[in-house]
Formats: C-alpha cells, sequence, structure tokens
DNA sequence: TTAACGTTTAACCTAATTGTTAAATGTATT
DNA sequence: AATACATTTAACAATTAGGTTAAACGTTAA
C-alpha cells in the first residue's frame, strides 16, 4: 500500500522467489511452500508480508488458498528510482 | 553490489532520504546529519550501508568526506522488476 | 459429525537492525 | 605537539524479522 511496504517485501530474498516463481501463474500456498526448504509456517508469513504490500492477491477456493502477483504497486518503486535518477538539481 | 544488497539499502526510509538528499549534488556527512533528528553515529552507519550497496561514493576532501549518488546499480532493480512485469509464462 | 487436508496464527527463540553514548581515527590549525 | 573539528567505530539496549513447532481454523469427504 505504501513505497514503504513494497521495498521491505521485496528485501527478503525468499519473498522475491515467491513473486518470481508466481510469475507463471497463479498456485496454491502448499505449492508455493514447495518451492522452498523452510517450514509451510514460514512462507504462510512471508505470503502475508507480500498481500500487505498488494504484491499478490489471494483467493481460497475450497480448502485451497491461490496467490495470484500483483504488480501494479512496482510501478511506484519504478517511478521513484527514475525520479531518482533524473538531472541533478530538479528534485 | 547485489540485488540484495541494493534493496535492503533501499528498504530503510532515512536511507531512501539521503539518497534523494544527494541528487541534488554531493555533500558532507555533516551536512547530511542537519537533515535529519538522529544522531550523526546513526547516520554515518546508514551511509555504511548505501556505500556498501554502491548506491553511494564518498570522497575524504581534508577534515570532510563528502557523498555523493551513484544510481548506476539501480539499473539491477529497474531490470528485476520489468522481468517480472513481462508476460507470464516466459521467466 | 468425525476425520483428514491445506493453511494460518500463536508462542517462542535467535539473529539482525537501528538507535544511543563514548571512544577512536584522521585531518587541520595554532 | 596540542587542540579542535568531522566522521567513524565500538559497546550496548530496544525493536524488528525470520525461523520452528504446535495449536487453531476453514473446507471437504467419509
Amino acid at each position: 500500500m505504501s513505497l514503504q511496504n513494497t521495498l521491505r517485501a521485496l528485501s527478503d530474498p525468499i519473498r522475491r522467489e515467491i513473486l518470481s516463481i508466481l510469475k507463471s501463474g497463479r498456485m496454491s500456498a502448499g505449492d508455493i511452500v514447495s518451492h522452498f526448504e523452510v517450514t509451510g509456517a514460514s512462507i504462510s508469513r512471508h505470503l502475508a508480508v507480500l498481500k500487505e504490500a498488494d504484491l499478490i492477491r489471494d483467493s481460497r477456493e475450497g480448502k485451497y488458498i491461490f496467490y495470484e502477483l500483483n504488480t501494479s504497486v512496482l510501478e511506484d518503486i519504478m517511478l521513484w528510482i527514475t525520479n531518482l535518477k533524473g538531472e541533478k538539481g530538479n528534485d
């Protein structure tokens, strides 16, 4: 919901890997967990952080919860970086 | 030096503010400190993190140490984000 | 309604981060 | 050489983050 949340979410390698995995499409929490060596509880919390940053969306389908990427908030980071790289002087 | 370092450095609001300040040009450590309410020691460590991430460069001039922005590593973040935003399926 | 499955939440532990003050370092000035 | 100034480093306290196991929750199936 904010640049702070977004950057904090992206600062963890596991969370970035989760996003990369979701690039190929929506996936259940369990399937995401199977890509890692940490416990499901740990991944679940990473998912919560990503969701709070609005980088992923979830939807329950029966006993599964599917996660999918939401890249729209990445726009803000791009803007922030672009601005930082702009010519010196005009901030 | 790595995407991990860069994103971790950017995940702190004070460090982002330091970068924004340096956008207008090089500045001594003391002048940077004066923009914040935390101690010089604290800012000094933030500067060290930014430097380790290669987001800033320093050079001593007499008793002052000047810091300046180095935006080249931001390219990697842009690339990573662009790739994530790419069409689903081709990772 | 009980059992099984997928997932999250709670409680706990350890490690990392951020801040402070005090000491150390490097440079300039007298 | 002694002092002063700018900055960093060390040592410590408080907070946050990420991992684990165990319990709880929500859904499905028997």
